[in-house]
DNA sequence: CATGTCGGCAC
DNA sequence: GTGCCGACATG
């Protein structure tokens, strides 16, 4: 839906869409964490409606190493605001009420890892216009449209697979088309755990810092331990945890 | 074919 | 009212 063309819609797309992001570099998160080398790709496609927002929203931490930004959508669609860190208004003094709503909506979920975002997308159109999706994007930039696929995704390191579009949508014409639904043999190859499990340090200081999130970081010989260990530490512990709950039910 | 977007239903 | 996922559109 490139370009709306309704006759009777001049896109009054606005107020939702057009929300500065309160930052305060005030407010820090306790001097630990937050390597974001670059923050960018806020704004970037702007259908050239209007919410020709001046403001850069400065958070959003990229992991160099990944593919960044989506391209782009179908042209509409309000820039998607994203939410890395958390905007809290210690010293923010103006906090119009309605805003307040569309804040907690970006808050973080408990169930989600400190270091994912949270996108936040306007519908511009259609019967459900003003809606607001939320997305949720891993460090490296993958994008989920759920807590459930965040979760598979944690849990087995497999991005759930999308809807292959099939049926009538796809007249193949072959309506026979074999379908094997399970491959016995065939074994998914996830990520090999990043974790040297025969040299892992002999102590680990973890430091709870409380404001204005609960922020754990580990240091290791009074060395913060950078936040990408500290994510493949959870993912190895995620898998062994997971593995021995496997053999204990299948016992 | 991948990915974004909207519809619409199930909580 | 919100979250979630299928269906559709589009580059």
């Amino acid at each position: 839906m490139s370009e709306n063309e309704s006759p009777s819609s001049p896109v009054p797309t606005q107020d939702l869409a057009a929300n500065p992001i309160p930052f305060d570099p005030n407010n820090d998160i306790g001097d630990v964490i937050l390597p974001d080398p670059l923050l960018d790709s806020g704004s970037f496609i702007d259908a050239g409606q209007n919410e020709a927002e001046p403001v850069t929203p400065p958070n959003e931490q990229h992991q160099p190493t990944s593919e960044d930004e989506q391209g782009s959508g179908s042209g509409i669609a309000a820039e998607p605001i994203s939410v890395a860190a958390p905007a809290d208004g210690s010293a923010g003094s103006t906090r119009p009420p309605m805003k307040r709503n569309l804040e907690e909506m970006s808050k973080r979920p408990s169930w989600l890892p400190e270091t994912w975002t949270i996108d936040l997308r306007v519908r511009s159109s259609g019967a459900t216009a003003g809606s607001i999706d939320r997305y949720y994007r891993d460090p490296s930039g993958k994008k989920f449209r759920s807590k459930n696929e965040v979760m598979h995704f944690l849990e087995t390191g497999n991005k759930i697979k999308r809807k292959p579009n099939d049926g009538e949508a796809t007249p193949s014409k072959s309506p026979e088309s074999k379908k094997p639904k399970k491959s016995a043999s065939k074994r998914k190859k996830s990520e090999a755990l990043k974790f040297d499990f025969e040299n892992p340090p002999s102590a680990v200081s973890w430091i709870c810092t409380n404001a204005p999130e609960e922020t754990w970081t580990a240091k290791v010989d009074n060395k913060r331990v950078a936040e990408s260990r500290q994510r493949e530490w959870a993912t190895a512990f995620q898998h062994v945890t997971q593995s021995k709950a496997n053999e204990r039910s299948s016992n």
